[in-house]
DNA sequence: TTCGCTGCAAACCATTTGCACCCAT
DNA sequence: ATGGGTGCAAATGGTTTGCAGCGAA
């Protein structure tokens, strides 16, 4: 997911749309919320993203922004990650972010992201053998990255 | 992993070699968790295997299988897995057992285990190319699973 | 006789929820 | 003026830990 201006706009363009298809409501919280959570990138749990924002702004409450969180990841603009550490982290999502895989830095916990598309038709290819419909997958690498190479 | 009383028999050798190793103890409850853990074959989570034993004997405590569990995955026999349904579950672990991914079938909760040879090759090139190195994987395909679809 | 192990209950910690008030619509 | 949203604090639920007694070495 790029962190440009542009690419935020678009996705806090739809996240307005899809509160209004579902008669919630746009509030000063949420949408600092979800402004702060699209221009991180993602890659970012509940409690960070509530520590960003309340440099800015105090009295925002963690639950807020959980259920903030929940609420995109309802629109599809955001979609929970669990590595194991027991924290959950979400993502950008949204219908122009391909589908990607994740490489987990154990050194600095950086989340680089990457596609593969032979992989990925491997992975029809066993579960077509095993009679095994899928319907989402999950593959995270683990190790260490260049810069702490 | 093979549910057979051979490999079970193997891996209970392999425990009592690793207490012995660490000066830990032998107890009846440990002993009786490591062979219901071995017996299930895997996947299973530390409360149902509770539920298991509790069956047979009373008085074995969560917090003992917990322990337990822990201290199989510290001497190589066993590996915790977590989906994302916040429960840890644990899988037999060995050195005689080969790395694997699994498929998870999102009706039943059965986990069927699989390899795939060129994936993990796919994997350490994608790593390769971005200056990764990799330490651990993990591969999971979330669908519906023959008997249920 | 050590010292690790156990059961129990209390503590933990990320996340969720109940509630009374607040504020978009 | 509705009814969804908010902050706070309390509840939840899987997992861990402190402790006094137990039992393997």
């Amino acid at each position: 997911m790029k962190n440009s201006t542009a690419t935020s706009n678009r996705l806090f363009a739809r996240y307005k749309s899809f509160i209004a298809t579902q008669s919630r409501k746009s509030t000063t919280q949420r949408d600092l919320i979800v402004t702060s959570f699209f221009k991180t990138g993602g890659h970012i749990s509940a409690e960070e993203l509530h520590g960003l924002i309340k440099k800015t702004k105090k009295n925002i409450g963690l639950a807020t922004v959980y259920r903030t969180l929940k609420l995109l990841t309802e629109g599809g603009l955001a979609k929970e990650m669990r590595f194991n550490d027991g924290i959950t982290r979400y993502e950008v999502e949204g219908p122009e972010c391909a589908h990607h895989d994740h490489m987990v830095c154990l050194e600095c916990g950086k989340v680089e992201e990457f596609e593969n598309e032979m992989i990925e038709k491997l992975q029809k290819e066993v579960a077509t053998k095993c009679g095994f419909s899928i319907s989402d997958h999950k593959l995270e690498l683990y190790g260490i990255c260049k810069e702490c190479g």
